[in-house]
Parts: C-alpha cells; sequence; structure tokens
DNA sequence: ATAGTCAGTCGAAGCGCTTCGACAGCTTTT
DNA sequence: AAAAGCTGTCGAAGCGCTTCGACTGACTAT
C-alpha cells in the first residue's frame, strides 16, 4: 500500500506539498505539480480513505437511505439510486446503502460515526420518525418525497398533486365524464406516504371543479386484485370511460382485463398511468402517461447536498412540475353514451 | 462529537480499556464493562468510523457494483442490492453502492483507498475486464454470476445450465413436442452475459436428449416487439406449443398477444419463465416458472465474504439448484395435433 | 514459600492524512 | 532602500482509534 509520503519522497517534496497537490489547496508551482502527479502515477497511489476521513473529518460519502420493502415502486428507486450514485461520482462521492431496515437509528449511526458528509432519504413518511434527527444536526440531508411538515428540511419530489390534477384535465378535455382511480395498495395510504394522498388531493379537486366523477379504488398489485376492484368499479359506475392508474403492478392486468371483456383501449375506454416512462413505453399499450422522474430527482439531490456541503445551498422544497406524454392510451370518450 | 477519551474519562478507566469492551479483544470485568457501556449510553458515542479505519485498516465497508443500465433484470438487482445490505448489516457492516459506470477504474479504487474491505460484483461478463484486478489482489470477492473462467474466484449464482433442462423437461413431461424460447434481448447475448448462455445450452442439450424441438429468438422487452418475435416463431413453426421465456419485459406482452390470438393459456399453449417469483405472481396469468433467487444470492455473497474477511471460507463456486414451480400457465400438450 | 500463570488494566506508539503557522526568496510599493 | 506583499514550500501537530508490550495483583502448582 502506497502512502502520502512514499509519494513525497519519491517527488523530492514533503507530504504536506503532495497533499496541497491534490487538494489544491494552495498555490504549487507547476513543475512541483507536475513531478508529484507523475510520482502519483509511477507508484500507483490512492490516498487512503480512513486517513483522509479522519485528518479532514470529511468522509466524502453521502448516504442514501432506501426503503426495504420491494413492493412498491421498484424500477423508480432503482433509477434514484443509480442516479444518485453516477452523479455524486462526478462530484467526487461515493454512495453508501441503507435500508429502512434500522430506521431512525440507522441516522444516528451514520451522523454519529461519521460515516458519511450527508444523506438522502427515499420513501418518506408524512410524519416520519427520522425527521427530529434530521433536524437535530448539522448534517445536510434531502428527502426524495415530501413530509407534512417541511421547514427546516429540503426536499424533492414530482408535484404529485398538479399531476393529479393533470391526468384529470387530460381525460376531461376528451370529454370522459366519469372517471376511475386505481390507486396504490391499501397499505400504501395507510403508511401516509405522502405522494399518494396528494396525487388523490389534485385529482379530486380538479375533478370537481371540471364537474367530472370521480372513484378512487386501492388495489393491491397483480392480475386477481386488479379484476375484483375493476368489477367493484363498474358495477357501481357503469359509465366510466377514463381510468387513471398510479400502480406499476396493477398496469398490465388492467389491460389485459379490460381487452378480455371487450373494451377497446383507447376507443372504448382511456387510461393514464403515472408511472415510470419505461413501463409506459413497453405496456402491451402503449400509454399515455405523467412520467415520475427518478433521475431527476435523484440528480437533483446529490447537486444540492454538494452545494450545501460547499457551503453553498439553502433548505428549500422543490416540486417537479408534471408532464403528461400522449401516447396510445386515451382518446375520446366514446359519443352517445349517457354516463 | 463524543469520543472515546471522553468515554474513558466519563468511565473512569483508560481510552484502551474502552477499546477493548467495544472490541471484545481483550477480557474486561464484568464492573468495567458494566461501568463503560453506561458511559457509552449516558454520552451517546458513536466511534468514528475514519478513525477506526485508519487504525485497524479495516473499513468494515463491503463495496456492491451494480450494472449501470435499468434494461434487465431491475427487480432482481434491487432486491440482491437489499439482501446484500440487510446480511451486512447484520454482521457489522455497511455497504457501498458502486455503479458499473467506472469499471475496472472502481475496483482499483476501492481496493487501493481501503474504502471498502471487500467487494461483491454484480452482471459479471464471461470475459470480464475487472477480474484480473480482482485476481491480483487480496482483498476478497464475490461474482454474483459466473465468468468463463472460475480459477481464483468465488462466484454464486443460479445454476441456469439445469433452469433450462428443468423447463424443457417440464414441458416435454406435459406432451410438448414444440417449445419456443424468448429469449433476453440481442445486446445480452453479444455481452456474453454468461445466464443467458447457459440457460440456452441447458435448454438445447436437454432438448436434444428428449428429442423435442426447440426455437430460440432473443427478444427485445416490450410488446411491439414480442409481436415480431412470436409471428416469426409461430410462421417457422406453427406446432409451437410450448414456450420458455427468460425475460421479464416480454412476459406481459407475450400473454397479452397469445390471448389475442385466441390461443389459451395453458389449453392451447404452456408457459414457462425464468423470472423473479413477484413477477411471476403477479402476472395475468399466474406463471409456471423458476424462481432467481435473488435474496439467497446476496445473503450467500454477504455471508461468504464475511467468512473470508474473519480468516475462514475459500474460493468456490455455488450453483444454486434452480426450482420449478408449478402454476396456472402450464398444461398438457392440446391432443390430436400434428406437431 | 516461591516461581509461574493469568485475568484485567494502562500507556504509548502509531495508522496516513490535513492543515496551520513559519519562512525563504521573490516582486511590488512607497 | 526599506517595508510590505506574494508565492511556494516545509515541519509539526494533531484527527480518534487500535494494539502491543508492560505491569499489577491474585491464584495455582510445586
Amino acid at each position: 500500500m502506497v502512502t502520502l509520503a512514499e509519494v513525497a519522497q519519491h517527488a523530492g517534496v514533503s507530504a504536506s506539498t503532495v497533499s496541497y497537490v491534490l487538494s489544491g489547496k494552495r498555490s504549487i508551482s507547476a513543475t512541483t505539480r507536475q513531478r508529484v502527479e507523475q510520482s502519483i502515477r509511477e507508484l500507483g497511489y490512492h490516498p487512503n480513505a480512513g486517513a483522509r476521513a479522519l485528518a479532514s473529518s470529511r468522509s466524502n460519502i453521502i448516504a442514501l437511505m432506501v426503503p426495504l420493502r420491494t413492493d412498491m415502486y421498484v424500477p423508480v428507486m432503482m433509477e434514484i439510486a443509480i442516479a444518485v450514485a453516477t452523479t455524486a461520482r462526478t462530484h467526487g462521492y461515493d454512495v453508501l446503502l441503507l435500508t429502512g431496515e434500522e430506521g431512525p437509528d440507522a441516522v444516528r449511526r451514520v451522523t454519529g460515526s461519521g460515516l458519511a458528509d450527508a444523506m438522502i432519504l427515499m420513501d418518506v413518511e408524512l410524519d416520519d420518525e427520522r425527521l427530529p434527527l434530521l433536524r437535530g444536526t448539522d448534517q445536510p440531508s434531502v428527502l426524495i418525497g415530501l413530509p407534512a411538515e417541511t421547514t427546516g428540511l429540503t426536499c424533492v419530489d414530482l408535484d404529485f398533486r398538479a399531476t393529479g390534477a393533470l391526468c384529470v384535465e387530460h381525460l376531461a378535455m376528451l370529454g370522459h365524464r366519469d372517471i376511475a382511480v386505481i390507486g396504490e395498495a391499501p397499505a400504501v395510504y395507510e403508511r401516509h406516504t405522502g405522494f399518494a394522498e396528494r396525487t388523490l388531493d389534485g385529482l379530486r379537486s380538479r375533478a370537481q371543479e371540471l364537474g367530472v366523477g370521480l372513484l378512487h379504488r386501492p388495489c393491491e398489485g397483480g392480475y386477481d386484485a386488479m379484476a375484483v376492484t375493476l368489477a367493484r368499479i363498474l358495477d357501481e359506475r357503469p359509465g366510466t370511460s377514463g381510468f387513471v392508474v398510479q400502480n406499476e403492478s396493477a398496469v398490465e392486468p388492467l389491460l389485459a382485463l379490460l381487452r378480455q371483456q371487450g373494451r377497446a383501449v383507447p376507443e372504448d375506454v382511456s387510461v393514464v398511468a403515472v408511472c415510470p416512462e419505461q413501463v409506459a413505453v413497453q405496456a402491451s399499450v402503449r400509454l399515455t402517461s405523467v412520467a415520475i422522474p427518478a433521475q431527476e430527482m435523484g440528480r437533483y439531490a446529490v447537486e444540492h447536498l454538494v452545494a450545501k456541503l460547499d457551503g453553498r445551498g439553502t433548505d428549500e422544497v422543490v416540486l417537479i412540475a408534471p408532464e403528461l406524454t400522449v401516447r396510445a392510451s386515451t382518446g375520446p370518450a366514446p359519443a352517445g353514451r349517457i354516463s
């Protein structure tokens, strides 16, 4: 294992000079710099992470807390995680992967031990246990998702309220008068994960404004659960011609069931999904959808943290404006039908 | 930030004693231990990770290299990552998330800097660039996946050869005489990711042994690509009554297309999938499948690494035996059909 | 009774790096 | 020509922990 001291000796300078070449915190003459860089290359030197962390009290690591459960939004999580990791690398940071399992203890451990310089939390609940801890430390953090109370916190998320509104608008504009919402699993709502409620809120208030009917039904993923849910919806509101789906694992079952019942998409019914782009494109009908900007959120989170660690940056809540992409699953409401 | 020294003072012992209480590397009297543990709790002490790493040259971190691309097996990756993270925690390790982006450089960086004590590599190619580096270091590592040459390496993977064989057997036993294989995207084969080829190998050799016809077609995910692929298959072998699918994003499209063409599953055609359990269960037809044991692989990888780090454990290749679960997508081949 | 053993504790020497103050040799200002 | 300011470099003091050797006192074997 090559050390700084060995590089210094090889280059004929002092250890501190090598350190300054590496960090750029003091000016170094061009010739010295080159000599040192040459030695570093020749010896294959890599600074020791532990020593560096100890001396500088900076680990150059960002902790990322992902939810433990894999029942929801897995591709989104993965995409965010990868975006976080790659963005972090471009800023010289590595990413520590924490699962929600440890809960608040993980926050304590990481802050207390100096393992990471900053944290990104995913799957934030409305009244998350980890929040008081974050507020009580000076370690920067970004939440992906929105809790109930955001003072003193930095958050990024898709504007789910606007997303809901946008979906209803789109369907209403096409003439649909009765809309059903296939939501996440009941557990998601019980857990008070903000996004589901915010979407619903946006859906409802715009539906009311536009005077269209809205029926919301949570739904476990999978074909069987979807079959039951759909049957209930059509029983209760036979005239339903527009669907909004916010549940990846309900998308294909819904399409399959509609097809099976002889309801053509988009001729008879229209479907709008809130899902990652990939899901929308790869579905058996190319779905009109509002994409979940996973990459963008991951990138933003890291960049904000880096800014904070550099002494720039402030607490703020950023809601990303939703964009609805029209594909093949929505069309004008069937005419001559009494809703 | 509380330090060891402060704890020592608070407990009225020397710093080294506190250290030994923490590590258990020397015997400590019960009374002293209790006093120290009390002080640790009262002061809310957390050992500083950097200092610890520097002094012990152990970071207690395991690096996990995940593939950058999200075009394949995302849920499997995620499940593995989470299994790795949680298992690592139970052994006192944290997980550093590296993306494939940096390639071999990441390996150099991590080994060189002592950032991690060990590595887990996913998405291993047959002739992976990172392998020479792993062989050239004394840092333990486990590959999830199988390269062409495994000497000096530790690997875990599903036994894909046996998996292929098992799928063919199951279909043959049900009387299917012409089987089509929907494979991964062509890019996966070109990249020489071992698992795809090994599966194919298993499929082919067992098909030959059992005297059934086998047609293999790679397939991009999605509905459109699947439509083209299916049309070609049925054109070439109209009597095909059994399908083996090894491509998550082709599963639903295949089912949708079969349905649309009036081919009932499992009455007219049978489908066996190689996919995570969740996908098989949530599909619009509950799929007979060979599960990909993501959790098991992740757990094994970590446990093997921990064993190695403790001076136990050896290099070896572990192939997990496939298990085929019969669900609703396979049944006897339709009678009276000339294949 | 004396040597040997052992459990329990301490002190001190690092681990490899960052960073602060100091200083030598310049150039610029007055 | 002296004072002031740069620039580029060095030495040394830690950062908070682990770990080795040494020591003390009590206990066992002879």
